[in-house]
DNA sequence: CACTGCATCTCGTTA
DNA sequence: TAACGAGGTGCAGTG
């Protein structure tokens, strides 16, 4: 990895254009090719990059920009979308190198797929005598998260979502009239359960018969493992 | 901004927990309190993050993890959410400070809102004797990228994006089903207008009744201005 | 302030 | 490989 810290412009031509007048900012040039151009705020998400695989390539400014003070042109250019990222040097205030070798990588706990695996568990958080049929229910629109019965033996088709919004709801709604259309199936219930439901997903949702669950992803946990870890 | 190269592991516990074992990586600490890992590959996403506002305390660690060989536990946490990034130094490589100052920012130009202005102009893309009404207009769930005329005087509503999903069929839906109920303007017929519509989004628009109609970006910009600009 | 919709989204999983 | 959905999404615009 290479740290480049240059009063620098940059010019982004590729889905759309974009500019950067000259300032002091990072350049990180990665081992895949890739760059990223950040300043010094902002969260993660850089003020400029490129993608990988791309290559750099330098020349020299045009007579009229080295009168402009540019020392050197960087170019990037992504392999494959033919994007490209125009770095205008004006001056290098460091410029360090370090080897990192590959990262061993991250693993991740939590989300929907655990919230899932929860709540397929514990299914009675739905209500008395429910029961889980089976989760990824697989229809031709896509899989229903968990496929369920009521305490009646009647299916219910269960959307979970973190953050429940309408797009959660319209999917849902996919899912319901094509399995209602099913006679072996029909009349399926369904359920939109997500730890947070926005107001118009929930109005939405009513409207059209579905009903909303918030799930306590804490206390869904604390039924799995009684000993639940403190942080 | 100050860079850091150091031999460390990370956890983070927030909404979800997330773990990665010792290895070298970049410590990017902004100005404003903002925290990236980033290692020597992937794009612009790092692979551990805190977002600003967020504050860094420095602590000794216990025997055990001096044992392990860990010099220092760098914990930062978010001011608002409580979130924690748990930074577990071995060694520090490389340890820089640089000052930035405030980036003057971005300039954007294109996207949809360029192809959206492209084809009111030139609505005629769509068959012959149509005419636009205006763009953005607004309905109770939203606003409709471009009202239309066909050549019969009906009213045509168009979504526009630049990748066309199922998502974007669900939003032109809602806005047909709203603007069908006005007297005044029904019927309303559907356009999806995308530079690229998917599969799955083009088989449901067309069960729907919606057209689809894969744009140009470069022909609406080349009939907007004949000489259009080489890169 | 909360909500909505776009993004040079990125990133994983699956058909 | 392409398509689809989720994200610790981030981010700007709007009511």
């Amino acid at each position: 990895m290479r740290l480049v810290i240059a009063n620098c412009s940059v010019d982004y031509a590729g889905r759309l254009t974009a500019h950067l007048p000259l300032a002091p900012r990072l350049i990180m040039l990665k081992a895949d090719g890739s760059v990223l151009v950040h300043s010094d705020g902002g969260s993660y998400k850089p003020l400029n990059w490129m993608t990988p695989p791309a290559a750099l390539t330098i020349a020299e400014p045009s007579a009229e920009q080295a009168e402009a003070g540019i020392a050197e042109i960087w170019t990037v250019r992504q392999a494959k979308t033919d994007d490209r990222l125009v770095i205008s040097v004006a001056e290098v205030l460091s410029d360090t190198q370090h080897e990192l070798g590959v990262d061993p990588g991250l693993t991740k706990d939590g989300v929907e797929a655990h919230l899932q695996e929860l709540l397929a568990e514990h299914i009675e958080t739905l209500g008395e005598g429910y029961s889980t049929i089976r989760r990824e229910y697989m229809t031709a629109v896509g899989p229903v998260d968990i496929l369920a019965r009521d305490a009646r033996g009647a299916a219910v088709a269960v959307e979970i979502k973190r953050r429940g919004g309408v797009d959660g709801v319209e999917q849902l709604t996919r899912y319901l009239e094509l399995m209602n259309r099913d006679p072996l199936l029909a009349p399926v219930a369904g359920v939109f359960a997500a730890q947070e439901i926005r107001p118009q997903a929930r109005t939405l949702a009513e409207d059209r018969g579905i009903r909303c669950v918030v799930l306590d992803y804490d206390e869904l946990r604390g039924m799995d493992d009684p000993e639940s870890r403190l942080f």
